[in-house]
DNA sequence: CTTGGCATTCTTGTATACAAAAACGTTGAC
DNA sequence: GTCAACGTTTTTGTATACAAGAATGCCAAG
């Protein structure tokens, strides 16, 4: 026995459901994904209560486990909260931040800018995130930390295909260094406001591309 | 068998930590909780990882679980984020909110102030939370009513201790009108700062109670 | 007396076996 | 032909058995 598989799979699993290979609806069969994995029922049960407690997965008792995607409108409405955990954050940091973080958030910025000029979107995603983490942090509130972290983590999937948009990414630039000049000037009000606006404007495109999307498929 | 043992012993659990039959640090043993109730090792372990989801317990690989209680920082913090999360329900339930909720408010209101003129605190809480709920609700945005409302559960046990404090119950119904009040003329920017004056000023009661036990205790 | 290594014991993680509930299909009655 | 009731099958929930890692204590060597 290596150690703790029922992880493994969990994050495996997350993977699936993330690249779509299960979607919204899909029951997960115990014992098929068992001998899929070559583990018995156990672990996978685990996985599964792990997965419920991100919301990716809905346990219905005696009927299964549930792939669980967000609709459009649940999604919208998550975007509206990142925002205003973004917004808080920003304005706790702008008090707080210190010399050294307000370094490596240039440094970040700086690296996004040149991703976007290679057109490296992976990186630029690296980046992007360590740009938002960096002032989840510096609100120097780590509860609050965590809960932007996890429901930005939550959002990822979404977030990368908001991006395709034309132009977004530079204008994504743009609204960073706006961020971080009223981090520098510790202004917590226009901190907050320009980085709720950062966010709110990801949930407008969204909202947007499945627009798009629906006419297109009528 | 009946059906579910593992929710109901996740609820019996959740009870014994909250009234301090296990404390911080305590380690849960699952042999010892598994005969104590009666089931075998399975659903107890079900059970803890519904406990690691909500944050009341820690589960470390290869070690078991650990029951963790927040300590005062951690609490502040909590307290702060839950401030900022309903200022936002009442920003959002100032331009949203029906008639309907307004008159439940109200309804609401006046159960609590029957509740302090009776001193009857159990109700008092019981109409204090049905208060607050109606404004995540009115929110009009279902996840972020949801995380407030777990958060607001999370906090619950230690909300009580905070409104010992002597007429605090008082100035907690005063903030109260002055909340409707917001919320009637959908000022929204009033109706934020005031809400998350009050939940605020709850972490600093706290705080002031924390305080007070530690230099009571040297 | 202290410390390091080894063996024993205890506890967690996983597999398998069993029980009960829900899903499914078949058959029979109307 | 349709619908309902019953039996079969599948699948979840729980118990138990087993394997492996961590904790503990003992003994010996310095």
């Amino acid at each position: 026995m290596e150690q703790r598989r029922a992880d493994n799979i969990a994050e495996q699993l997350e993977e699936l459901i993330f690249n779509g290979t299960f979607s919204d609806g899909d029951r997960l069969d115990e014992v098929r994904l068992a001998e899929q994995f070559g583990v018995s029922r156990t672990p996978l049960r685990e996985a599964f209560q792990r997965l419920a407690l991100s919301g990716l997965v809905e346990l219905i008792p005696r009927r299964g486990a549930f792939v669980r995607q967000p609709g459009p409108v649940e999604l919208m409405e998550m975007f509206e909260v990142m925002a205003e955990l973004e917004a808080v954050c920003g304005r706790l940091a702008a008090l707080r931040i210190t010399d050294q973080a307000l370094e490596e958030l240039r440094d970040a910025n700086a690296k996004c800018q040149a991703a976007v000029e290679a057109r490296d979107s992976d990186e630029y995603y690296a980046e992007n995130e360590r740009f938002h983490r960096i002032i989840y942090q510096q609100s120097g509130n780590n509860f609050l930390a965590q809960e932007a972290a996890k429901l930005h983590k939550r959002l990822k999937p979404f977030r990368r295909q908001q991006l395709r948009f034309r132009g977004r990414m530079a204008q994504s630039m743009a609204e960073h260094e706006h961020i971080m000049r009223a981090l520098e000037m510790g202004t917590s009000d226009l901190a907050a406001d320009t980085l709720r606006d950062h966010v709110a404007v990801q949930g407008e495109k969204f909202h947007q591309l499945m627009a798009a999307l629906k006419s297109a498929a009528e």
